[in-house]
DNA sequence: ATAAGAATGCAACATTTGTTTTATATGATA
DNA sequence: TATCATATAAAACAAATGTTGCATTCTTAT
């Protein structure tokens, strides 16, 4: 990444330029570099979502005679990296400070991609599918998640929006965040995050659930956590950092699974609910097809 | 050639049973390893000065079914090697309709991990640091992301919030979101938050702010995101899964290795900025000290 | 509303790919 | 030397690759 690139810069040059599928075509080059030199251009086209010829016709579009030239291209640039790369290690003439921050970030950032291939363990995994069972037995699924624990609780929820309306979200302003349990039973679940130090509120509202019968999914830190003896199924994640502050990612990346758990249950829904959601937002113009011109 | 190669293996242990053709081929293979995934066998035959039928041949004593098993395995050793384990998780071979729970548990966490760990390249780090010093003079930082990156500028927000009061989070119901860039200046900076699809509205209040002088610093999925022409520093995460949906987990990772390095910039002043916020927490009843006993 | 233009999907095309078959050459053994 | 088994070269083959032309769809401007 270090070293020019005359083409991707030409490609990124270009791209605002493109119809939308050559930009489909140029995202995927652009973010998937190897595969261009290590895969067939109908391969590559597959992958990326699009027809053969919008590969050639992409190439032509950057002034290039045709596919072959981008792909000598990256098998060039692999080379270079491959003999190139005990030199590239060498070069660190950073600043004191600059060092030290990256020094900071990148064992911060192994830190974390541990902790998640940690995750990994057979205990975990377990859990994981056992937790992603009874998700999909409940008839509705209650996400708790406050404070620091919001955002995995939010994304969850987000994300099983998108398949359909079976989750509803325990949050909201004025000291309403239980409200949703109101008509909430035992043939539901609740979703329950939460981390050490533990929001006193969390263990309440999953208290009052446990006594309306609910099932109890936790994702917390500990197996002392106060949620595992409440819970049916509990999922540890560590929230260890080497930083200040605990981590979520580890936590993140668990909500995630079973999302992806959940949706793997019945591929073919999910696939149709992704797409209804898709058509939804479109006509709602949620999102940009091209860079937004100055508003009027 | 750090990790094992058991087909290099095999060609060596195999080499003294070879004919001399065999061996010519296999020593080509065995010094230019990079050249089989990049050129096709005829000219890799032709460049090793044996006919096209002798590498089949080879591929055969080497109890494989055809050359393109040789190709394969040193694909993969060329993905291996520029980015650890994710593209061999990678691989979509979706033909298992119902993949056991756990093997796709296992294959999204590696692919997690393996993304946080690719944020430690160089010019990742690089821009970590520039974007944490960016964020540090500024005056004031607003914190955007919406739809699926509200959980990732939400945990930003609720990070800073510990350590003071200088992040202003862009949310809010009745269209309110962008509310808060009224008193915003050129001093200011924004924290975007956007990955593909890009949400409409982020990318009309980061033009915005753009247009009120402020500085920008993204966090995006790609080269060609929107955002990147917007943003005076754009981080880069990968947001590809092994399920139906995007993960957040490497932006996640991206704004808490920004909030460790902001807080490392005054250790002491964040130690204590983070023990004023516990008194305060703790003066509220906001965490547990126990296990809640049944509420009366 | 309609036409001009661009963008896209589809299918046929010639080429190139990896493989297999056939023929020839090589070399060891009796 | 004659014979046979193996090794190699050459050519034929089906499968795939990258490309191109054409029909259809979608935009955009009048």
């Amino acid at each position: 990444m270090l070293q020019a690139d005359p083409l991707r810069e030409r490609i990124v040059s270009l791209f605002d330029a493109m119809s939308p599928q050559l930009r489909q075509a140029a995202r995927y080059i652009i973010e998937h570099p190897q595969e261009v030199a290590l895969v067939s251009m109908r391969e590559l086209a597959r992958n990326a979502g699009v027809q053969p010829s919008t590969m050639t016709r992409l190439a032509k579009f950057l002034g290039l005679a045709g596919y072959d030239d981008i792909r000598a291209n990256h098998a060039e640039a692999i080379r270079f990296r491959v003999d190139g790369f005990a030199a590239r290690a060498m070069q660190t003439d950073e600043s004191e400070e600059d060092m030290a921050a990256a020094q900071l970030s990148r064992r911060m950032l192994q830190g974390l991609a541990a902790q998640i291939a940690r995750l990994t363990e057979p205990a975990s995994l377990e859990r994981l599918a056992a937790a992603a069972d009874r998700l999909a037995q409940a008839r509705r699924i209650f996400v708790l998640g406050l404070r620091s624990c919001h955002s995995v609780a939010w994304h969850f929820h987000y994300v099983m929006t998108l398949l359909g309306e079976k989750t509803t979200h325990l949050d909201g302003p004025a000291d309403t965040v239980g409200d949703g349990l109101i008509r909430a039973s035992a043939e539901d679940v609740l979703l329950a995050i939460s981390i050490n130090p533990y929001a006193l509120h969390s263990l309440e509202l999953a208290q009052l659930a446990r006594e309306k019968g609910l099932g109890i999914i936790a994702i917390t830190d500990s197996e002392v956590s106060p949620l595992v003896g409440l819970a049916d199924i509990a999922i540890l994640c560590s929230t260890e950092s080497h930083s200040f502050f605990h981590t979520l990612a580890p936590a993140l990346a668990i909500s995630e699974v079973l999302c992806g758990l959940l949706a793997n249950k019945d591929r073919t829904a999910a696939l149709a609910a992704l797409q209804r959601a898709d058509r939804h937002l479109l006509s709602l113009n949620t999102y940009a097809t091209a860079i937004p011109r100055r508003r009027i």
